[in-house]
Order: C-alpha cells, then structure tokens, then sequence
DNA sequence: ATCCTATCCTGTAGGC
DNA sequence: TGCCTACAGGATAGGA
C-alpha cells in the first residue's frame, strides 16, 4: 500500500537513476489497470529523454523532453524495476518470467525499467505537460504535506463542519495528498487523538498536533525508505524499514 | 455539498 | 497438505 513515503523512496530512486536516459523502446501490455494503459505509450515516448521525476501525493509525474509527461500512480501493488548495465547477473533485475509486468522501457545503454502490478489498481498515462493541471487525476488534489507543511490553523478551517472520522479526513486526498492507512493510523496515535472522533470536533491545538505529526511521520518514514507490509519494493526490489516504527497500523 | 457503499483486482492468511 | 473463503485497500462512480 505505497503511500507519500514510499512513493518518495520511489522518486528519489527514479531521479537519481533515470533522470537524463534516453527511451530507446518501449512496450505496453495492454492490460486494462485504473483504466487502459494507452497503446499510444511506446510511439510517444520512444526517443524521449526523462527530464525530471516529480511527485505530488502519490502520484508520480516522469518528464519527458518534447513537452510529455508519463503520469503514473502504484495503486496497491505497482511497482517499477529497474537495474543498471552491466550487472546482468543480480538477483533484483527484471525477470522476463515476471507475471503482471504492464510496461517495459529500454533506456539507450541497454537497461531496463518496467513496471509490474499484479492487483492492477496503478495507473499509467502520458499527458501534455501544459495540460498537467486539469487532468482530472491531479487537479481536485490537496497539497502534499512534504512540499508544503500543514498548519493547525489550516486544517481546522478545512475540517469545519466536516462530519467524517478524522482518519477518514486524513486519507482524503483532496484535503492532504498522500496520506493512506497507514500513517493516518500513526499520525493519529502519535498526536493522541482517537481516530473515530469527527473532524469538525477537533480544537485548534489538536490539530496542531495533528499537523506536527503528519510532517514528523512522512520525513521519518522516507528516511527509512517508507513501509513495507506486503507488495511495495523500492527500485530495486527491496522492502522499506518503517514498519519496525509503527505503533498502531494492523 | 457531504457522506457512504460497492467496485475493481490478485495474493495470501487463516480455518478446517 | 490442500482446498476454500475472507480480506487487504487507493481511487472513484453512483446513490442517499
């Protein structure tokens, strides 16, 4: 169940790695994830240089030369693999005897990166970079807490009136993007609030508490390369270490 | 406008 | 050991 920090780990791993590769080909599966994974992909991406790798909430946004932009989210189990010539022999390079592998790049130099989603709840789409804010996946988006830290103050104004469970509140994307299950649970416990209290009931000082914690989680946990419960993996395969920090998730 | 529920999907934990 | 069922949950459509 990635999240702001794992797809954070993700980022980082992806900018560091891929950023200035050339797409020399590209193929799609065809299957259908959150929605079709266009056809269209490989002919306008092929040739393509990644620009940058930016985030906002959990969703993940590859810039391409040429004004594209693949615009991609992990859903529950998405993941991409990637492994740099010429270490042909490790055990984390993409397999092809791999099931559930959507989309598979090769850069210039011969190395690959693919994504692979068993449960197919990701999301794969390449977008016009000027038409980035109105694609209807980002533009109800809340701002991300790691770009933008919440304040109390902002949240109570947000959360007036509001009738929900404050964990629900908290993992409603158009109030903060990023937030999910998991560290809604943390965030919750570490600013003792009871989750199933409403939102618009907290006071001021509870959700500056609230808006501590959720910074103080989300930058813990991407220090630990997020966490690991079932299907997230870093780029290169491997789990993150949060979970030996969680008090309350499961 | 807000809130809630069902849906998508596969791997796997747990019961027997 | 193996079969079966229930459950996990991010986003979202549609109903209340």
């Amino acid at each position: 169940m990635p999240e702001l920090p794992e797809v954070e780990t993700v980022r980082r791993m992806l900018a560091s790695h891929v950023t200035g590769r050339v797409v020399q080909n590209a193929r799609v599966s065809g299957a259908k994830l959150r929605g079709a994974v266009p056809r269209t992909l490989p002919l306008k991406l092929r040739g393509r240089r990644i620009l940058d790798v930016r985030r906002h909430g959990k969703y993940l946004l590859l810039d391409f030369d040429g004004g594209l932009t693949l615009l991609f989210h992990l859903g529950m189990s998405g993941r991409w693999l990637f492994y740099p010539e010429p270490d042909r022999r490790s055990p984390n390079r993409p397999d092809e005897t791999m099931k559930h592998v959507h989309a598979r790049f090769v850069f210039a130099d011969g190395s690959p990166l693919w994504f692979q989603d068993p449960r197919r709840f990701g999301l794969l789409r390449v977008v016009p970079r000027d038409r980035l804010a109105r694609d209807p996946s980002l533009a109800l988006l809340g701002p991300d807490p790691v770009a933008e830290p919440p304040t109390g103050a902002a949240l109570v104004a947000s959360a007036r009136g509001a009738k929900v469970a404050v964990k629900n509140f908290l993992i409603d994307q158009r109030r903060i993007a990023g937030v999910g299950n998991i560290y809604a649970s943390e965030i919750l416990f570490r600013a003792g609030i009871d989750p199933r209290r409403r939102a618009g009931a907290l006071a001021l000082a509870e959700w500056d508490r609230v808006a501590r914690e959720t910074v103080a989680v989300l930058n813990e946990a991407i220090a630990r390369f997020g966490t690991t419960f079932s299907a997230y993996r870093t780029l290169w395969n491997e789990p993150g270490t949060y979970g030996e920090k969680l008090f309350v998730y499961d």
